[in-house]
DNA sequence: GCGACTGTAGTTGTATACAATTTGGTCATT
DNA sequence: AATGACCAAATTGTATACAACTACAGTCGC
């Protein structure tokens, strides 16, 4: 039941165990079925996936470093609450970074980037009609690190990486199957553009859903369901 | 003889014991004290640095992840050698992020701003005329992060400062003073047009300077020298 | 009855112990 | 002399031990 597909990092660094306990956590961080603000206990951590505490300090570590849990002095560390503030500032840079990506593709095309993405948001929607929601979720993610793969860009898209899964600890988009349908759409739309090398279109309307993606930010801070087993499955 | 101001991060995670090992190693790193390739053993810096190994470790993972090193597994952290594919690509990220924080910064400039960076700038001739090498170099770096603290987004600045890092340990920048007055004789152009209220100039003189600093990349590989206590001071 | 104090259980922070792996060198063999 | 096998020293990876701190509950004093 270990997740295959992460949503980012060909991270060299460290060794396989704790690479396992940092996938499952982000991944159970990014999806909410941790929510912000819960508390994650080294020893129940540990028990959970049958290691000692010392490499979930590791992975707890890592993961404090990508901002997707906070960890305070003597006390712990607990799923990272994002400021309205910080969420922001996380889109201000990816939209500076994404905007300026959108144009170097438009700039340096061709026919297998093309295709490449093309077959990607097929499989956005193909996620979206089955409503395979952690799916649809990923694949929406990862449409846009996609684009910064397809350059040749192995720290952009890594960059790009990290900045969608704060994004996906701070929004609830796959809550809703209307907002899903219509990042698909937008994608569509922008690749559209992109292959038509309408520059200042495929911008705009880069620009313009990454404002709709801002927007489905969703402000409600509900309180914590503190199980941790029943989350990490 | 612990240095106060580091080169990036209000970090928040961990404690202050490896927060310490972290700065000392990355100035060492960044400031080519440890030279590419050099092997960081644990209980070397354990040693040095008065503690057990399991701080050390910490710390190495941090820098791991921050990419200053790389760690082979069983084999243990090693400074890190970008390749130049990687030097390009982390070049073009900073291009694309700061063409567009410069934009910002002239539509949204006011004169508190300028002045910061004025004051800045000033500083960076200072320490130019007065040959402080470690000095010009940071400062060089900071003016890059402080624009994006001006504009209020601690994020940008953050992942700013971390590729900076990345370039500060490609590039030998410091090394020739002739490039640290160009540096920061295009620092004070940028300001200019900035001040100038001219978007245009102000962006195409920010990416001819970020061009002329990826240009000084030197492509020497010297021989390491392994001797960690001698460059941790 | 209410607030401050104290003790205990639980949790985090650091060091150490030990197993597994790599490294370097010696010695035997070709 | 070069090559390969094997052993010893050193190094990394993981677990555990223990000290320091936090949280909380019960008690005492008022």
């Amino acid at each position: 039941m270990v997740p295959a597909g992460e949503v980012d990092m060909p991270q060299s660094s460290d060794n396989t165990t704790t690479r396992v306990i940092v996938t499952a956590l982000t991944r159970a961080i990014v999806e909410h079925r941790l929510h912000p603000g819960t508390k994650l206990a080294e020893q129940k951590l540990a028990d959970h996936f049958g290691v000692s505490r010392t490499l979930v300090r590791q992975a707890l570590f890592q993961l404090a470093q990508k901002r997707l849990i906070r960890m305070e002095p003597s006390r712990g560390a607990f799923v990272a609450t994002p400021s309205s503030e910080e969420a922001r500032e996380v889109f201000a840079v990816r939209r500076m970074i994404e905007l300026e990506m959108t144009r170097t593709f438009v700039r340096e095309l061709n026919p297998q980037r093309l295709k490449a993405l093309k077959e990607h948001v097929a499989q956005e929607r193909a996620a979206v009609l089955r409503g395979d929601v952690p799916g649809r979720t990923e694949l929406l993610g990862d449409f846009h690190v996609r684009m910064a793969e397809l350059l040749g860009n192995q720290v952009l898209a890594q960059l790009l990486g990290e900045l969608i899964s704060r994004c996906a600890l701070i929004t609830l988009m796959y809550q809703s199957k209307h907002d899903a349908e219509h990042s698909a759409e937008e994608h569509a739309e922008i690749l559209k553009a992109m292959a038509d090398r309408d520059e200042a279109l495929a911008v705009r309307l880069m620009d313009e859903h990454l404002g709709h993606v801002q927007n489905s930010l969703t402000l409600d801070r509900r309180v914590p369901s503190n199980d941790i087993a029943l989350a990490l499955n």
